[in-house]
DNA sequence: TTCGTTTTACGAACTGCTTCGTAGACTGGA
DNA sequence: TCCAGTCTACGAAGCAGTTCGTAAAACGAA
């Protein structure tokens, strides 16, 4: 069930990151909205690997090949926190929850919906 | 102030949990206690890269040497988070903590645990 | 003292990630 | 048609992390 893939790296989650707030691009827009920080070949070859793993999909009908995200951000964002879960909370997001609340403040609007979410899922109290 | 250095790898979060456990530590007891998956000569050489790293300390008084984790369990989940958040989240803890509690189950008490958390927090409000 | 055991140190191999240069195919305009 | 520009593919290099064998030093019991 959990997916077993390995989670995205550093670099790749940067590229994921312009592909979820860009929609699908091409080679060129993703390294432009990149910076300057990698060569344009270097964006290429990491979306030919990302490809191969299966972390996007390509559209090959014209010329200038275009990639999107395979699996949504919320997803990714799902599965990187579980394993962190598992890394380094003994799996316990509650734990996790904790800790994350004490290493960076959250505004009172993000709190307040953090506790809404909280109320909500107290009050079903099933899982997944 | 934020600690710059990279986070702990896979391997070496999994040497810190026995430290972290089992307080300071021999190789072989660190060894020992990962079960049979790695020589004892890689738990030795992991240690020493520790060492050089800053993540572990070594006491060398004895023969046998005997290293203890360099910071606390707290402090080193705490900055697993931050990196997490600035990684995948925008750098909002917030949404972290969102997608945490979507992703796994957390028992009523832990629950009630986060609340209380939370509400403590909601009273002081402090600022960014 | 001698010898088997335990320990540290070191180096070499291997893997996965990242980077980028170069080559070759394709395209559109002059 | 020809050429400059754009694109994909590929290979090679570099680096960090991991694994483990081997060597050498220290120790303690006989």
């Amino acid at each position: 069930m959990t997916d077993r893939r390995r989670s995205p790296t550093d670099t790749e989650l940067a590229i994921l990151r312009v592909l979820w707030a860009h929609g699908p691009s091409t080679v060129r827009e993703v390294a432009e909205e990149m910076g300057r920080e990698s060569a344009y070949t270097t964006v290429l070859k990491l979306l030919q690997i990302m490809t191969g793993k299966g972390l996007v999909r390509r559209d090959e009908s014209a010329r200038t090949h275009v990639y999107r995200a395979a699996r949504s951000e919320r997803a990714t964002q799902r599965q990187l926190v579980r394993e962190l879960a598992d890394r380094a909370f003994g799996g316990s997001a509650a734990r996790l929850v904790m800790q994350a609340l004490a290493a960076k403040k959250a505004s009172p609007e993000e709190l307040a919906a953090i506790r809404e979410l909280l109320a909500e899922r107290e009050g079903k109290r099933e899982g997944t």
